[in-house]
DNA sequence: TGTGTTATTGTACGATCGTTCAACAACGTC
DNA sequence: GACGTTGTTGAACGATCGTACAATAACACA
């Protein structure tokens, strides 16, 4: 029996193109539904495809979300690099244009917390996330601490300060510097995800970079 | 026909009894398995009861989980005070009470972690959840402004900087001052059950302390 | 010792889960 | 236009999910 519409029932896609598509309808799953919004019939939906055709993509489930993890990573990182690459040649500029995109769209979102917390919630127990989790975090490791090491090392500290003791932070000093900054961002952009209402971004931005500056003012 | 061993087949327990030893069971489900250790057979194994009698205790899942939630709040702030009241009555051994308390055993711990993870996961849509956070996260902002507050407005400064302004900080200051030292705590306590081998919960500590103390040396 | 209350059990039900797989069909190639 | 490749469909499977409910039995009390 012949058809008789001309529109063909689908469109066949490349694999790279159809694996994009549900990692992108993956992560919009797990925006709108949380820790539900991660099954089969729920992803398929959402990307407008058969419930079949994931496992035609992708080995199984656990592997799909591993992925749509790490481009959830790789968009983070990539944006923030590019940001950095944006700024102008200064380790200030450079710190600052990295505060501005950390707090402003598209990571200030309680939309992008939510699906970072799901992520975690299966970290321990998904082979496939540790594996993403250990093969992403370290690039955003080295820029963090890349653009903290180029300020306190380069920047004209207060002539007080500088003139008390040696220019150059101490690498323990420099290792701790870097714990507390990441730190103070991190539950920073944590608090504004989960009460928007409660500080302005600018003032998250202000705290670091004042938090920054009494580095060079310790007694 | 009567039953041939002495040993009675269950033991009834007072109503209040059980529901805590299911929360217990609850809690203890979320650390092993995570997320997926949230169903009521996996529970009532833990508990070592049968699959009905959680649906006789608690009217649904949700409730249940929401009850653990509120038992596992109530442990950290109820924690919290008890250290605080128990250290010297001065505004700086109260604070260092409170950060000792915060970078130690019980909370601590990558398992507590875990279970906070998946609860933030299920906020967004969980009402009983919301309903439990909006209830018990009021005494923990109180507990800690007030042990900031305390600490700002009576410590006796050092002289240049005492001697520069007023005493006492502005209650915009204030505001800043506390979120910013949240952060600053969440983030490390956070990173430290991430990764415990990059810093030592001492270090953690000094470094909330020192923030402390930059906040009066502000130019 | 008998009786009433109710905590507890365990089966059953319908829904939904992840995965499999045979059949189908879109589309490049000849 | 016929053919081959393979992206895609959708029904089916067994497992597991949360909940309901009638039957059971523990224990307090008369």
């Amino acid at each position: 029996m012949p058809r008789l519409s001309r529109r063909p029932r689908f469109e066949r896609q490349l694999p790279q193109v159809r694996r994009q598509a549900l990692i992108a309808a993956t992560i919009e799953c797990l925006k709108r539904y949380g820790h539900d919004g991660l099954s089969i019939r729920t992803i398929s939906a959402q990307a407008g495809v058969s419930v079949g055709l994931i496992n035609h993509h992708f080995p199984n489930k656990d592997e799909l979300i591993a992925a749509a993890y790490r481009h959830f990573n790789a968009e983070l990182i990539g944006g923030m690099q590019a940001a950095v690459a944006r700024a102008p040649d200064s380790p200030r500029a450079r710190m600052r244009a990295f505060l501005e995109a950390s707090f402003s769209a598209p990571n200030l979102d309680a939309d992008v917390l939510a699906v970072w917390v799901v992520f975690w919630g299966l970290y321990r127990h998904s082979r496939p996330i540790q594996r993403v989790q250990r093969e992403t975090n370290h690039a955003y490791v080295q820029l963090v601490h890349g653009l903290l090491a180029e300020l306190l090392q380069q920047e004209p500290a207060p002539q007080a300060a500088r003139a008390r003791r040696g220019s150059r932070p101490s690498p323990e000093d420099l290792r701790l510097a870097a714990i507390g900054f990441t730190a103070l961002m991190d539950g920073l952009w944590l608090a504004w995800c989960l009460e928007p209402g409660i500080f302005r971004p600018a003032e998250a931005l202000a705290l670091c970079e004042e938090w920054i500056g009494s580095l060079s003012r310790r007694p």
